[in-house]
DNA sequence: TGCCCGATTCAAAACGTTTTGAAACACAAA
DNA sequence: TTTGTGTTTCAAAACGTTTTGAATCGGGCA
């Protein structure tokens, strides 16, 4: 592995000129810096990553904690994160270091990491409301940036998408349709994401003047959906339109209503918020799940984006991003059957 | 951020005496180290890792890459795999990379994180036979442990269980009771663990006499187990015993032989592996699943300590590691019903 | 006294970059 | 010729460690 001293010996340059070069310095000649870059080109230079981070005084890394639950399992939805981020960091030479969380308290992982100076800066994902871990490093001044917020109007630079309105459309959509009993089936309620989504579904049933009696927490299997939507209709006053946390949920929903003779939408309107996963695809539902939509892959360039702008100093303000999903009608949902 | 310089300015000693009393060495007075000592702690002194990286020409940090399928989902042992891993290489004092292998090129992502200087060697999961990161690290001359092997009597080091064991032993225990017709459900054929099972399933049938001409392959989910089972239950010489890649694959079995009103162990034995994961426990299965077992979690520790001593220069011959599962008979084996 | 020896400490070099402040050079203007 | 000016290059310092080879010190021995 060459260096730059190597390359100056073979130049008769000084390494300052290489540098300069290399790193498209303007002080330097054109001719100097087309010799530097065939020279460093045909030696096979790679800069050192561990001398230029003790100079500058970065680490070049940052780090992301997955927190695991006591089963071991993680959401599958932190792989479509993972995979797009470590990309999306790639391209801006910085690398992720992944570090595990099975601790009581959240922000010991954290602690960790950076009491071995190992990284710039976070990326955080899955917030609690005022997450302990934000506290924590917005005290020691660290860097970071959400995925998801822990508050309505936070001072941290995030990528999010506006969970009222996602909550506030589909309840808008299902109004419309002369829909009047209209439940939510939520994901787990400790996170603020599916606390913003029931917020937004209380108060948009309200301003439609409907009640907002049928909601449903903490489902995230398809089970889950299928049990909590199955316990409805089993109502005397059961729901006639359906509000689900994701496409996974819809699936469990949509069986719960054809196991019980219910034909969709004839009789029950299903709409899911879809992250677009892979998995479970909001098209090929039968019929076609009505959605509003937000793909999750498109979380990590932006989020890569915000932490390295403000790890590079830039304003927070300017690093928050908050998405409103698209609303895309299919066949999942229809006008409310006629009471009786 | 205190500095072995500040340290050494307040006690008026040099640097390299306090370097060396804080690295144990052996030429320092007892005295002076435990007042370095003090200070250091005092100060709260953490070595800098970038600088002691720079001058050891080491990293600190291996690479795991993890190998993302087209759906984007990855192996949910995967998780229970990473976990014990970052907390194994911690004690460790060494740090995990997380990169995701998205192409075609299977070495791509190893070169990549190597061209940049990131780490010191790798580990390497899911090994396919003759796998090409394997030559292309052992060209470089980089360092890496596997959990699996991708040959027989590989020359680098490895912890991996005795597939050929864990089919034979199944097998045995399955003829001892009686059982003529054994099939397999295998797991995916690409991968070496899964064709040294196969490997060990036919040979050991042989050696009983028996004709191994059973056996569904590829079969990761639930879902795969039952229908895979299904289909040989509806045969007209259908098997009276089910060695199962996994206990997932069991579970599924169990359904399908009970969706054809056949008891368990009555009519039907079912053996499977067992890794052990929190998610499917063996002994909560009706009746309780006899298995071959090796806990994934006892993986971690071992790779840790065969990557970083080799990382030390230690012999490869040392650190390769083949166990042998615990067979664990419970209440889904039986002897094999009278024929007719 | 002079010499050697072990114990302890030290200054300096090294790792490979980035960055600072100055030097060298060419050329035009005075 | 001198001065000034812009362009280009340079030597050296700095980042915080580890490691090398040498220096210092006190004491024992001849």
């Amino acid at each position: 592995m060459a260096t730059l001293k190597e390359i100056s010996k073979e130049l008769g340059l000084s390494i300052t000129t290489v540098s300069r070069a290399l790193n498209g310095f303007p002080e330097v000649n054109e001719d100097t810096r087309i010799k530097v870059r065939e020279t460093a080109e045909r030696m096979g230079y790679r800069p050192n990553r561990v001398a230029q981070r003790l100079v500058t005084g970065r680490s070049g890394m940052v780090g992301l904690i997955l927190k695991i639950k006591p089963d071991m399992s993680a959401d599958q939805t932190f792989f479509q994160t993972l995979t797009g981020l470590t990309a999306a960091l790639a391209d801006r030479e910085t690398d992720l270091v992944l570090a595990v969380d099975q601790d009581s308290d959240p922000v010991q992982a954290y602690r960790k990491l950076l009491e071995r100076n190992i990284v710039d800066g976070f990326i955080l994902n899955a917030p609690v409301r005022d997450d302990p871990r934000i506290a924590y490093l917005k005290d020691r001044k660290i860097p970071f940036v959400l995925h998801g917020r822990d508050r309505d109007a936070p001072d941290y630079p995030f990528y999010d998408i506006d969970n009222h309105a996602v909550s506030a459309d589909a309840v808008r959509l299902l109004a419309d349709l002369g829909h009047q009993r209209i439940a939510l089936i939520n994901g787990e309620v400790r996170y603020t994401f599916a606390q913003d989504r029931e917020d937004g579904f209380r108060k948009a049933m309200i301003s439609h003047g409907l009640a907002a009696n049928s909601i449903a927490s903490n489902a995230t299997l398809e089970r889950q959906g299928y049990q909590a939507a199955s316990q409805m209709l089993s109502d005397a006053n059961a729901p006639t339109a359906f509000v689900c946390f994701s496409t996974l949920i819809a699936a469990g929903v949509m069986q719960a209503a054809r196991d019980k003779g219910l034909s969709i939408p004839g009789d029950i309107s299903v709409i899911a918020h879809d992250d677009a996963l892979p998995q479970t695809r909001a098209i090929e539902f039968d019929p076609a799940l009505t959605v509003t939509r937000v793909p999750l892959r498109d979380a990590p360039e932006p989020l890569a984006n915000h932490l390295i702008s403000v790890l590079n100093g830039a304003a927070v303000t300017d690093h928050q991003q908050l998405v409103r999903a698209d609303m895309i009608q299919r066949g999942s949902t229809g006008p409310a059957p006629k009471a009786g």
